[in-house]
DNA sequence: TCTGGGGTCCTAGGACCC
DNA sequence: TCTGGGGTCCTAGGACCC
């Protein structure tokens, strides 16, 4: 049997927990640059805020109900997210963490430990909102897929725990949940299953395997099973996907960037970025790509959207190495007389630091890198982010983000901490 | 005026090997 | 007239997730 604990609002249940004014009311989380919202209490939905919505357009909305606008502050979900995984490490090892906000736990056997399936789930929920003051929903079930559903239907019904484990149970709770709203169902496929007269979970369950198979490949096999019972995903712990298998840094600009010099100064800034990720896990890059486009919005500009792919000649996780080829990429897809929008760098077929292959004819001196390398995080890590860097990446700020309101590190930063006074 | 950022997995097809 | 069979590796592109 799996669980699923699924952290409601998370971002919005963050906030909330250090400063309690925010509960019953609207509250909104935004993006980066404060461009779209990310995150909304049930109030704010009921609204009318919709999921990804960007700001402007619901600018009225926002001040006529006087909402609460924050902008994301990741050191503080981030951390909180750590506080309720451990405090379900406490029920089971066997966990794995999905996402920032949602954790699978393989909780076989612990319902005659609890009592019963039900009584377990609103353990754990109590637990973590205990702990943290975050709340959750449960779902448990004999597949992955099945607890995903059970959320739905939980979201649904207004309740906080779902327990599917027989097969009538099973049953009614498919036929009630549209096909797009199985996990793994993207837009594509839903449009498809609809076409094909296909339009809940059960009858999707209730398809034909050769003709799913054929179809949707065995991802959507997989699901088909899964929706019938019988678990193809497995959990799947820290250790076998702790490492990245890419890894990246892209930033919309605030104001569309017109030359060249300035997108070099954004991507050297990403290419540290991403350089910083590659030796903290480790592991050194064997190839580099570069993407930059215009505004998709903004129907009166011409569009561009390129990206270029360079090799390295050896796996490298070294910060002005990676902006060397990187500019060699942008130098390609690079064209005069667009408003650029949004670039980024991502690396990919990373290995093990410490089984890079060497080139023959490599003429670097790699150890003088690495430890210039281990020196420049050494000394950012205690001074600050970017205070040794690249001059690569100038000093004109292009790369900064709006972040208008934006709570407090209560978790993670002394100068930040709650106080608790008159 | 103003629309985010960061990932995973699978398949088909080409290039290559014996 | 007739030209095999079995395999690996890599990449681009498509689908999906939060």
């Amino acid at each position: 049997m799996f669980a699923i604990i699924d952290c409601n609002q998370f971002y919005v249940s963050c906030e909330r927990v250090f400063n309690p004014k925010l509960e019953n009311k609207p509250v909104l989380i935004l993006s980066n640059n404060d461009g779209c919202v990310i995150a909304s209490s049930p109030e704010a939905k009921q609204l009318g805020v919709k999921m990804g919505a960007p700001v402007f357009k619901i600018r009225e909305l926002i001040s006529k109900y006087h909402m609460e606008v924050y902008s994301s502050n990741y050191a503080l979900y981030g951390d909180m997210s750590k506080r309720v995984m451990d405090t379900l490490r406490s029920f089971s090892p066997d966990i794995e963490v999905y996402s920032i906000d949602e954790a699978f736990l393989n909780v076989s056997g612990l319902d005659r430990q609890y009592g019963s399936w039900e009584r377990l789930g609103h353990q754990l929920r109590t637990k973590v909102r205990q702990w943290t003051g975050v709340p959750t929903r449960v779902g448990i079930a004999p597949t992955k897929t099945l607890t995903k559903i059970g959320i739905h239907l939980a979201k649904k019904n207004g309740e906080s725990v779902c327990v599917l484990k027989d097969e009538n149970s099973i049953k009614k709770a498919l036929k009630s949940i549209p096909v797009e709203d199985i996990w793994g169902i993207g837009r594509q496929y839903a449009a498809f299953l609809y076409q094909s007269g296909i339009k809940n979970a059960y009858h999707f369950s209730q398809a034909e395997e050769n003709w799913v198979k054929q179809h949707m490949s065995v991802v959507g096999l997989r699901l088909h099973h899964e929706l019938r019972g019988l678990s193809c995903l497995p959990l799947e712990t820290i250790s076998e996907h702790a490492n990245k298998k890419m890894i990246g840094s892209s930033r919309s600009f605030i104001k569309p960037i017109c030359h060249l010099v300035e997108l070099k100064e954004a991507l050297a800034t990403y290419c540290t970025r991403v350089g910083e990720k590659l030796r903290k896990q480790q592991s050194c890059a064997n190839y580099v790509t570069v993407y930059i486009r215009t505004n998709r919005f903004k129907d009166v500009d011409h569009q561009y959207a390129n990206a270029q792919t360079i090799q390295l000649p050896v796996a490298t996780d070294n910060t002005p190495e990676l902006i060397h080829y990187a500019f060699q990429a942008l130098d390609i897809i690079y064209r005069e007389g667009y408003r650029y929008k949004k670039a980024g760098v991502l690396v990919g077929g990373l290995v093990p630091a410490y089984t890079c292959q060497q080139n023959l004819f490599d003429n670097e001196n790699r150890q003088k890198h690495i430890k210039s390398m281990q020196a420049m995080d050494i000394i950012n890590a205690k001074m600050g982010r970017f205070v040794v860097r690249s001059a690569a990446m100038g000093y004109r700020n292009s790369g900064e983000t709006i972040r208008g309101k934006v709570s407090n590190k209560y978790t993670s930063d002394w100068e930040e901490i709650i106080e608790v006074g008159a």
